[in-house]
DNA sequence: AAAAACTGTAAAGTATACTTCACGTAAAGC
DNA sequence: GCTTTACGTGAAGTATACTTTACAGTTTTT
């Protein structure tokens, strides 16, 4: 599963720290999570996507597993 | 987090076992997303939006936590 | 140049998604 | 009746999301 998390960061202008404070999870998190070393929860996604005033599949690309 | 697994389902006229064999996961994977036990990965999530062939908010209702 | 801000890694721990197995119940068909 | 089918519970185990702490490199600011 791929992500843009990192881009929608970038276009925000938010540290990794004031992201992971909005998503209320560790800056860890949000590393990792840019990183793609995991998929997030669908809650963390739903939080995700409505920060960033969009979609789910817009911060997120699923192809087949 | 609310969800319409099993109205879904329901329409499809799947069994939990035939649905949990869909998704690749187990029928107790199946029973205890329907009951609302636990929220599903976010891989998970977008398996079942695209077997319903829906987005995931219409599976998956996410009101504040 | 030194300090502060930002990003990154590594490791150990906790919470929760998901599995497997064993068993119970109720409805439908033979 | 009894068998099969579908749905449900409970518990123990595994996998993975997420946390916390500590430390390191690089860039930005003073």
């Amino acid at each position: 599963m791929k992500n843009n998390i990192k881009d929608f960061r970038a276009i925000h202008k938010y540290t990794q720290d004031e992201l992971a404070e909005k998503l209320e999870v560790s800056r860890q998190t949000v590393i990792s999570l840019e990183k793609e070393r995991y998929n997030p929860s669908i809650t963390l996604a739903f939080k995700i996507a409505r920060l960033f005033n969009c979609s789910i599949k817009d911060v997120f690309i699923y192809e087949d597993e």
